[in-house]
DNA sequence: TCAAATATAGTTAGTGTTTACTAACTTTTT
DNA sequence: AAAAAGTTAGTAAACACTAACTATATTTGA
């Protein structure tokens, strides 16, 4: 998980490539292109495509990673902490586009059992998370109890999920931290005890 | 929208290799092979592989609406159609795990205008439809009204979605319908008066 | 210290495979 | 007789990737 400074720069290209017309852009000619040299050149720095994949998805997952940890290790309520990652996903990703495409593309990935074991591994770091940090907030009180942690996980994400979704389908149009604040109101009001 | 049979042979055909592996398993080649005759012939029924796509996913919706429509015509609550909806969806799903990857592959329709936007209609019909399904629960007090509907609704669409990509994820081992049954009773007591 | 050796990172030109799709012909149905 | 639905054989483009060569740093040894 060390890469080189190249190698960060094809990953940059690679998530540019992918946010602006999906996945099936990011071919090794396209990539060339943006990167202004030539095809063979990228495998100097990338055994296969294969492996600029993986590279792009465990790079952000460990930028992702680190700063909900920073979240979850704050001595704040559960139901703050969670408003926080909320608010963390959004931003994150009206900032950088291109990563929507990434997370969308699970099923994409599927060909590749590589690709497609690193992003359900990722997903099911994400929910535990979640669950843990639902559980906490009912033991303290905080959240509901009478509704399980792990559906509630599910809502929220799924909601996040759909939100994201719908912002992308309709062009990027609609304020997507808006539409994430009224999705917070909401779910704050159903879970909070 | 009329299709003839052998039309609609070629959309069950497709439906069969997206759903196998993926929608980048649905070429001319394996589409020919599974219909057990030569690619060309595939040209006599459809112009183009886009047109084959676009008639899978309008055929599809058909299917969905007519169904959808027959339960938000009967004389039930509010919430009772929406567990209805929700039934009916999982069940359908489990039927036909196929249309998971159409469903999923909103992102690989990207790169054609055409398709994406057919997707992203869907998608608009189908969120009107339970928005106003929870605006009328609403009304006759089924359903809590200090939460907006479009929210509700986002929370519903994205929970479904979660449960059947996780499912999918973890390669379609859980029992569909089981996690379908919890998810109803979380949403249903979030939701309700 | 500085030239020779070597490792690194780029180039051009090309390969084999897969893709959607077509031209031209033949068989079958109406 | 003609329209519909199939065939064989093939095309052009896109794809990931490679062989072989070259320029440029970096390291090493007298």
């Amino acid at each position: 998980m060390n890469f080189t400074t190249r190698q960060v720069e094809i990953i940059e290209a690679s998530k540019y490539l992918i946010g602006k017309k999906g996945i099936q852009n990011l071919t090794i000619k396209n990539l060339a292109k943006r990167m202004s040299f030539s095809e063979p050149a990228i495998y100097r720095h990338f055994k296969d495509k294969t492996e600029i994949l993986k590279a792009l998805l465990l790079f952000h997952r460990e930028i992702i990673k680190s700063e909900i940890i920073k979240i979850l290790d704050s001595e704040k309520p559960s139901l703050i902490k969670i408003q926080e990652i909320f608010k963390f996903k959004f931003k994150h990703i009206e900032k950088n586009p291109a990563f929507v495409m990434i997370i969308f593309s699970e099923t994409s990935f599927q060909y590749c059992s590589v690709l497609s074991s690193i992003v359900s591994k990722i997903m099911e770091q994400r929910s535990k998370k979640i669950i843990d940090l639902l559980k906490e907030g009912q033991k303290n009180n905080e959240i509901r109890n009478d509704v399980e942690a792990e559906q509630l996980a599910t809502i929220i994400m799924g909601g996040i999920r759909k939100t994201i979704l719908s912002w992308k389908l309709e062009g990027f149009k609609s304020d997507l931290n808006l539409e994430g604040e009224k999705l917070w109101i909401t779910i704050q009001k159903l879970i909070k005890k």
